[in-house]
RNA sequence: GCCGCAGUAGCUCAGUGGUAGAGCGCACCCUUGGUAAGGGUGAGGUCGGGAGUUCAAUCCUCCCCUGCGGCACCA
């Protein structure tokens, strides 16, 4: 019998006859390894304690300890379990798939009847029936024909249509818990006792297509979580409620910060706290433009079907265009309009105005252009995505060789505003060439590796997304992080071939011929809505003082201080601060309560003290502590404060 | 757009086949209180829209709209 040659993570190697698996290296290392062992890495491959190896490697085995190998395995075997106990409790339900995901697991059903609320509950007792009973999970290799007899026979009409997915050399795996069995890739544990029985939730049902397909089969998905404890669940579930809590369209109510209602669903209607955010961020992203050498410009909402036949939207994206038609009784002209989708088009009419040289290159146009999309109405979802919005687009007419320095020094700006907004990490993402596409390899060549090259000048670490590019050209993606760790896509930053073309946008080079400029689509925020969504989310509420809507509230704590409150918040407006007045006959513990429930970062207390003394009390949010200081030195205090990052 | 759920006072929600309730908020009065809710009184609802069943519909049925959770989509 031929051995095998296993290095073990401390770099001792030892040699096993072919096909012993790894739950027999593991009882060989040690009886209690033997017993701990959950599953193993395989040349960093997860492998099941049951697969036998065949080939050199080096092997490390996993127990409960190793904290990823053995959450996934729990999530994956809670999968099963899952859909063990629907099929046990509704025989007729066909199982399709059930993938770990983020947090835990879904298991996509078919069944005429909807999961209600009490089923689920069903189902988690049925799962915790099949954890107790300790089922061992076993594993076989079967060939195709087998395995699809087999469905077929169970009626089972998904799990043939999955194997006829699968590449015909790769071997089809069952695994059975108990006496259920499912097509599986694995790994999984070796008993369904394994998995922790009070750590582990069912979430919600909701739809999903089969396969992803919006044409085919609507199933019903059962989302699930589940961990090593009961203590990382209650913790999972405390996240939860901390998301709940910082929830952009709880604060934009409690802080009266905007509205959506039905006449003009996915559309914002900003209160003056609302606005008064979007304008400093608009002042703010304004200067850092101006100073990066853009020019900002403004074009029309509406505009004529040619222009977007011209530039390919017409054909494309007429179905999420909002199209206008003027009353002909009413009009000489008859023609149809569109709401702008999009400012590109419109950029390149204002480039074309003229005659461009390549002295005038790069030529950078800013717009904070409000668009709208129809979009579905189930993808609406507060400021996150909506119908009409603004975004801070700009468009860089440039040549090929300009390309890479543009894009360094967009990443730099994106990097400086991200980090003035309260973002300090990012991460980039460069989409390749994808098979159907516009221009020479040459130029895409050329492009590729200008973004490439202008990521490498900021940093070392990105991810490539093969193939993901647009047909016009190779693209940049910006994600941030909050501060509880979930990923935003804000930034973009494309290169276009295509649209220069289709316009005719043209410039006179230095050897006095007409040539075509790469057009650089590019947005930091994305949009201003998105993003002030996100900065609500990340801060719950409690923006950055320049930021904050409401910035300072004077409140008098006897009514003989009303005059003097007054007083102040007339000079703190007058050094440009946003201050209110709260002399309403209520006490200080009231006032100090309701405007720390509406997240003001500062309330400044007057009393007879404090008249008498030509001072103010200061509570700032989120601490108990108070500090009595003069007038002046306060307003010059919150003036510093209040200044905008680019400003200091 | 698809699946499921929901829509009752400004907000959060209870409720019933015989046209409605609470808390908070709001208004007024008392109270002038020193840092997270002082007390009293009062106003306020075409029960999302339309159609149907019924003697009678906020409640049952159907259609539509909007929202929520996903899916699909996101130039």
């Amino acid at each position: 019998m031929s051995q095998v040659s296993l290095t073990f993570p401390d770099g001792a190697t030892r040699s096993y006859p072919s096909g012993t698996t790894p739950g027999e290296v593991a009882a060989s290392i040690s009886s209690s390894l033997g017993k701990k062992a959950i599953s193993a890495q395989l040349n960093g491959a997860h492998w099941d304690l049951a697969w036998p190896i065949r080939t050199d490697a080096e092997i490390a085995i996993n127990t409960m300890k190793d904290e990823a190998p053995a959450l996934e395995l729990i999530r994956h075997d809670l999968a099963h379990i899952m859909a063990r106990a629907v099929q046990e409790i509704w025989p007729d339900v066909k199982v399709t798939i059930g993938p770990v995901i983020k947090d835990g697991w879904y298991y996509d059903f078919d069944r005429a009847e909807p999961f209600t609320p009490e089923d689920l509950g069903a189902i988690e007792a049925k799962m915790r029936e099949i954890i107790a009973a300790r089922d061992p999970v076993r594993t076989e290799v079967w060939d195709r024909a087998r395995a699809v007899a087999h469905y077929e026979a169970n009626g089972e009409p998904y799990k043939v249509e999955l194997i006829d997915a699968i590449p015909g050399d790769e071997p089809l795996r069952m695994y059975w818990h108990g006496d259920w069995q499912d097509l599986c890739r694995g790994p999984h544990l070796q008993h369904t006792g394994q998995v922790p029985a009070d750590a582990f939730k069912l979430m919600k049902v909701a739809g999903a297509y089969w396969r992803g397909d919006s044409d085919r089969q609507m199933l019903q998905r059962i989302y699930g979580v589940g961990f090593q404890n009961r203590q990382q669940l209650k913790e999972y579930l405390h996240f939860l409620e901390e998301a709940e809590k910082r929830d952009h369209r709880r604060l934009g109510r409690e802080m009266e910060l905007f509205h959506f209602q039905e006449e003009a669903p996915g559309m914002v209607f900003w209160h003056p706290n609302g606005w008064t955010i979007y304008r400093e961020l608009e002042d703010y992203m304004r200067r850092r433009l101006d100073a990066a050498g853009y020019r900002e410009i403004k074009t029309p909402q509406v505009v004529d079907r040619k222009l977007w036949e011209a530039s390919g939207h017409w054909d494309k994206y007429r179905e999420n265009m909002y199209i206008t038609e003027i009353d002909e009784e009413h009009a000489n002209e008859k023609r149809t309009n569109a709401l702008k989708p999009m400012n590109c088009p419109c950029h390149v009419q204002v480039f074309n105005q003229g005659i461009k040289s390549y002295r005038d290159l790069p030529m950078r146009l800013a717009e904070f252009g409000s668009c709208h999309r129809y979009e579905a109405h189930g993808a609406l979802h507060g400021l996150m995505r909506v119908r009409g919005f603004t975004q801070d687009d700009a468009h860089i007419f440039c040549t090929e060789d300009q390309i890479e320095a543009e894009c360094a020094a967009f990443i730099d700006l994106l990097s400086t505003i991200y980090r003035d907004t309260g973002f300090g990490s990012f991460d980039i993402k460069l989409s390749t060439r994808p098979e159907v596409r516009v221009g020479s390899d040459e130029v895409w060549d050329k492009a590729e590796a200008a973004l490439e090259k202008a990521i490498l000048s900021v940093r070392n670490d990105y991810e490539v997304d093969p193939g993901e590019g647009a047909f016009y050209g190779p693209k940049l993606d910006f994600k941030l992080t909050d501060a509880i760790g979930r990923e935003w896509q804000c930034g973009t930053f494309q290169a276009d071939f295509n649209l220069p073309e289709r316009l005719d946008a043209t410039y006179v080079g230095a050897d006095g011929e007409k040539h075509r400029p790469v057009m650089l689509h590019r947005a930091i925020l994305g949009s201003f809505e998105r993003f002030i969504g996100i900065l609500i989310e990340n801060y719950a509420g409690k923006l950055p003082f320049w930021l904050a809507p409401r910035q300072i509230v004077v409140a008098s704590i006897v009514s003989d201080a009303d005059p003097y409150v007054h007083e102040v918040v007339g000079r703190l407006r007058a050094a440009g601060l946003r201050a209110e007045p709260d002399i309403r006959n209520e006490k200080i513990n009231f006032k100090v309560r309701e405007h720390s429930v509406g997240k003001v970062p500062v309330i400044l207390a007057c009393g007879m003290r404090e008249v008498e003394e030509q001072s103010v009390t200061v509570r700032r949010l989120g601490e108990k502590r108070t500090s009595t200081m003069s007038l002046d030195e306060v307003t010059d205090a919150l003036r510093a404060e209040a200044t905008p990052p680019d400003l200091l």
